[in-house]
DNA sequence: CGATGTATTGAACTCGATCAAACAGTGTGG
DNA sequence: CCACACTGTTTGATCGAGTTCAATACATCG
């Protein structure tokens, strides 16, 4: 979040033609062109266009800018947050290929919210003046993207019980329990985590000091829960950590079950 | 809260002609369907109906139903909120006349949230069976719509920044201010706020303790920042709760500024 | 009038923040 | 190759904002 970060070029990179575009792209089961039909595409090569890689570091918007493009998480992973006047930023999403970015802020066509890499990532933007024309344009992908941005409210009232209601263990818990979901829809392993993120930025997302998310951790790793190794966490015991999200106690478990 | 207290009887009012009905709503310059010209009311009146009122503690809808409308509040206020598997449950929304409520949940077609009447409240009803029929119904419509899936989607993210960042103090100044800002949309005083909901409300809403508001609120009190008269509060100085929303020390701002 | 739901106030406690320091990777340049 | 800086992570000690517990006050209503 240094200010010094360089905001992404906005050069857009066209590929030789978006039909081999989107049916080589590794995330197109998770996209929403899975929904176009290759006759489709042709219609919308004109508002579909890749662009450049983005570091680790770089920004692919700024709040307060005009909004004419939503994206579509190609590759790596991005982080979105707010910043309020006094400077404070809180983290409201972790992106993964196949997600889409840059949803916030529609009603005033100005990004509400910063995204920034994570990681080497690349997205496809979808290029639009008004929001309506998505709307009118095709159908199908206008119910595809209303999918995405029902799924992130979705998202967002889950993080006001979790930031209302939870603990910092159950918030944890929540984090591991949810990442592992999500990675597995990426066809990955359910259970081996490898963070892009800092405890700096999971600290913040989640509402709570960097210091408390170490403790946790190693907390959990004592525990058996999960295997610590830097960014890579490995969950051992997918039950007990079901448990601490769904604040169970152990003991009331047991003497219940037993 | 109270699992005893019914959910409000599905019965739909038809009043005599939806063109009078929208023609004289007293919402209805807040409504949606200021979008919609005379004889485009004509083309909905079999999707629109209104809803039997609600009485204080009566549910429009409750978690887990499936979705079968949307709502535009025409009178009174309710409150939104989601319950946990472990019974915690946490507020995510005030509702006033003219705003749209049910539209969380509708990736699944299952309402994630229970709305419950504040006070006497009636809803207007949108009926379909499934959401594209909104989309492709009548573009204009499908639009108003998103300005407030768009507006609720702004709202739920600067929650997270409130439970995730704010102290206490903070987040009530949030809670006056935004609750004047809206009445005062509602062509209401932006200064006298008469709260529909309890403290207790109030307090899950904003992630506090019940006794923490209450002190709170007495200390603004005593600071001259407002007056408390049971439910009804009025704003004595503005400038003062935007500082404490901005979390600038009064004392920074008279060393800058004097 | 008592009963019930709601609100305030005080006292004690606790979870997580803050402060402080050490430690571990990673990269840079001599 | 090591010394140095730099960023991110862990761990310990202390502190405090806000919770929890408990008691009281206050309104409204049968």
């Amino acid at each position: 979040m240094k200010n010094e970060s360089i905001v992404a070029a906005k050069k857009v990179v066209h590929l030789k033609a978006i039909t081999d575009t989107c049916q080589l792209c590794h995330a197109k089961d998770l996209c929403m062109s899975s929904c176009l039909k290759p006759d489709d595409m042709e219609r919308f090569k004109h508002i579909i266009g890749h662009r450049a890689p983005m570091d680790r570091g770089q920004r692919l918007y700024m709040a307060g800018e005009h909004i004419n493009s939503i994206y579509v998480l190609h590759s790596g992973s991005v982080k979105s947050y707010l910043e309020s006047e006094d400077g404070e930023s809180q983290i409201t999403g972790f992106y993964l290929p196949g997600d889409v970015i840059g949803i916030h802020g529609l009603k005033n066509a100005t990004h509400s919210d910063t995204v920034e890499a994570l990681e080497t990532s690349s997205v496809c933007a979808l290029r639009f003046s008004k929001i309506e024309d998505i709307s009118t344009a095709f159908p199908p992908l206008q119910n595809q993207i209303m999918r995405f941005v029902f799924s992130e409210m979705d998202h967002d009232q889950e993080m006001m019980m979790v930031l209302g209601k939870m603990s910092a263990d159950r918030r944890m818990a929540y984090f591991l329990l949810d990442m592992a979901k999500r990675l597995k829809n990426q066809g990955l392993s359910n259970s081996r985590i490898n963070l892009t993120m800092t405890r700096h930025d999971i600290a913040n997302y989640l509402g709570l000091a960097v210091e408390t998310v170490s403790r946790i951790l190693t907390r959990m790793q004592k525990s058996e829960i999960i295997d610590v190794e830097r960014r890579s966490i490995t969950i051992l015991d997918h039950a007990k950590l079901k448990n601490t999200y769904s604040c169970v106690e152990d003991d009331i478990v047991n003497s219940h079950f037993q």
